[in-house]
DNA sequence: TAGATTGTTAATCGATTAACAATC
DNA sequence: TAGATTGTTAATCGATTAACAATC
């Protein structure tokens, strides 16, 4: 009946949500540059999108804008990172402690959007027990005590593909609920775990795609 | 006029294209097990897709099954592996030799794709000259040189953000048209340019996204 | 004021879903 | 034959684009 409940109901549109962090990669620049106030129209131009869409997607993290003035920087990032969420730190596990594995360890970019990886596991004894970058690499089979000891709800995968599946069922016993999967395999779960498969052969595809289009095979 | 030009102009629907390598994969997995035969229902069911859509997805690929029968699995991986065109080995050059450059230059998973990493190239003196899974890595300087001898026109970019935008200049300037971005950063480029920027923020946003969706922050 | 820019409402477009006919 | 399955055509849905009114 009331509006305010139907509209809450709803997802952010796929589209919108994966432009947003392009916005805010972007405007963070502008706000590096010294740039105060901009424009839709800018915005579009820069990133090649219609500007009513621009528009349409600051609308919906609750930005608003001044006629001729434009939207401020400053709150517009705040708006972008407040929707996005970065700020909640997330503990992660990692299973897989091979190359890409210690890679991600590795990297603190990701503690940049608040995804933190407590500890790593895998089962090949010779990594078992080393550190890297400051987190333990554990014995696969402590995986369900640690995540239920620390409360883990989201998960890495950089093994092999062979091992993806049966590893993501054991998160998932545990009492994983999403899982980022960096294993060149598509896994298939029940329906209420979170799964997104990061696969260079979907991305290799799409580049391709683009080039023929283009007119470049 | 006539429709075989009409038809050929259009790209494949993109969201067509990011559920083919998913297909290619559950097939394979299928052929592994010995099936021969498989129904786009049964698929359907499998993948969380609706088997109409399957169906569409297939003939889009050329392939075609039998009332009754089904799909035979092995055209069927020949179809979609003809279509997403992995028999083609192209030669690619990749920018930035850190860890996440490095961990690509041994990942032979690319070459299964059609994607082969020639030489890398980076700015640190400690890093040039090193071998790499038998790759050499080489100074960026050397790069638009070794581009146009050996024709090279796809680059994968893993500096840190702040030498993305750089970087990618410099390739365009040495005849790379299409450029796979994994530096944190969105790139803007001239519109001729195809490029995939593979955004982490980007995931980490989906991924909570689907998990609000579903009722768990 | 005039013009740039925001914000909203309507029209278009493309992809998914549904209904149904064809076939082995 | 009957029923499972393919393949096609029509209906629905959602996102983008276009048109336009409001505002500083």
């Amino acid at each position: 009946m009331t509006e305010a409940v139907k509209s809450k109901e709803k997802g952010v549109p796929k589209p919108t949500l994966s432009r947003l962090p392009a916005y805010l990669d972007y405007l963070k620049k502008k706000q590096n540059e010294g740039t105060e106030y901009i424009s839709t129209t800018k915005m579009g131009n820069d990133l090649e999108l219609y500007h009513v869409q621009v528009r349409k997607d600051l609308a919906y993290v609750g930005a608003s804008g001044k006629p001729k003035t434009g939207y401020e920087v400053n709150s517009l990032i705040s708006n972008l990172e407040n929707f996005l969420g970065y700020e909640d730190i997330i503990p992660v596990v990692l299973a897989g402690a091979g190359q890409l594995g210690r890679t991600f360890m590795c990297y603190d970019g990701f503690a940049e959007y608040g995804v933190k990886i407590v500890a790593a596991f895998d089962i090949d004894e010779k990594l078992i027990g080393q550190y890297v970058n400051g987190k333990p690499i554990l014995n696969i089979k402590d995986l369900p005590d640690i995540c239920r000891e620390l409360n883990i709800r989201r998960a890495i995968i950089t093994t092999p593909a062979s091992a993806a599946q049966e590893v993501a069922g054991l998160m998932i016993n545990s009492g994983v609920e999403a899982i980022w999967n960096f294993a060149p395999t598509y896994l298939v779960l029940p329906k209420e775990i979170v799964v997104l498969n990061e696969n260079f052969a979907n991305s290799i595809a799409i580049l391709r795609n683009k080039l023929k289009e283009k007119g470049r095979g």
